[in-house]
DNA sequence: ATATACTTTCAATAATTTCTGAAACTTCCG
DNA sequence: CGGAAGTTTCAGAAATTATTGAAAGTATAT
């Protein structure tokens, strides 16, 4: 099994404290951060072992996992237990939770958004909604289209976008003469 | 008084449910919702008395709004009352409510990440489990600069890149051409 | 078919978060 | 100063969310 050193514990604690934010609770943030760090993969209940939590626990978390697909099953031969794995690499988890959260966060509001922007003003007050919640769902959608082409990038493009930085407005501009030339 | 009608109220009970998922809770998202679709400013009784809530709970859901800087407070002569509006564009809102999520869910992981790569790995679990780390580092550290580097870009520029979608990998072999170019 | 070794489910409970409302505080005016 | 009109605070209540653990379920080997 594996062993809770300080350094793996302070990782595991604060992962649960941020998974909260990040879209699942705390266990399930430890659950994650454990299978992340560990090489070789663990028992459904050297995980509760390893963060003191209940049986059931651990198997509601990492059916959570699953359902954001950040986890693998593997099964050892001569052996009846489950064992699981962090899915994937860095990026691609990373992905996973960016996609998932559009998923819950960002489609949901869309549609609400689109419906409200169907109807009719009734007066001057729902005029003014209405152009405010029209934009919120151009930026939205917006994000969306983003998000969704970045996702469709190599890991090597999508590095090298990264690494841009500020540089991305002088990418902008060079794209705008390109573009020009064209024309020309 | 703002009147609720029903399709002010979709989307402000809505923006409510979302806004837990954006970092703060039910009320204050409905708060800022009600803020956001309203073109004249409104007193601490308005919000309560639109979302059927306490007038403590409006206070605090407005001092967290403060803290996020999405309201600004308007004063009405010959009015003892104080007067909330939405703060800034759209646009600005949400550059606020990415750098304060930033602030609040990735920082504190960057310092502790950080300490953790500073320790000595005690043996093998600890050295692969630090190679983790490493790699969630630097995935967030570019997420920083990344989010840094559009914040600090123009509206018009930013919304120049989002409508580039998945152009945004073309623009990068342009750049990568004109790189070589400079090269040869 | 039964035993065994596991996993999953879910009702009850525990923990956490949010909300209320009354009291304390502030500010403005006469 | 005293009081009126407002705002803020915060202890306790309510609502929500997470966790446990025992019971039910599943799969494998004999």
């Amino acid at each position: 099994m594996m062993q809770m050193t300080p350094m793996i514990e302070t990782f595991v604690f604060h992962f649960g404290e941020m998974g909260s934010r990040w879209g699942f609770n705390r266990t399930v943030g430890q659950i994650l951060a454990l299978l992340v760090i560990s090489e070789e993969p663990l028992s459904a209940n050297d995980i509760g072992d390893c963060l003191g939590i209940s049986r059931g626990n651990v198997s509601m978390g990492l059916k959570e996992l699953s359902s954001w697909q950040l986890v693998k099953t593997q099964y050892k031969a001569g052996d009846r237990k489950d064992y699981y794995q962090a899915k994937g690499s860095i990026w691609d988890m990373a992905n996973k939770v960016f996609e998932e959260r559009r998923k819950r966060e960002i489609d949901p509001t869309m549609s609400i958004l689109r419906d409200i922007m169907l109807d009719e003003a009734a007066n001057q007050k729902e005029a003014y909604a209405q152009q405010q919640i029209h934009q919120i769902h151009d930026l939205l959608e917006n994000i969306t289209h983003w998000t969704q082409s970045l996702q469709s990038l190599s890991p090597e493009k999508l590095n090298a976008l990264m690494k841009l930085g500020s540089g991305v407005g002088k990418v902008l501009d060079l794209k705008d003469k390109l573009i020009q030339k064209k024309v020309d």
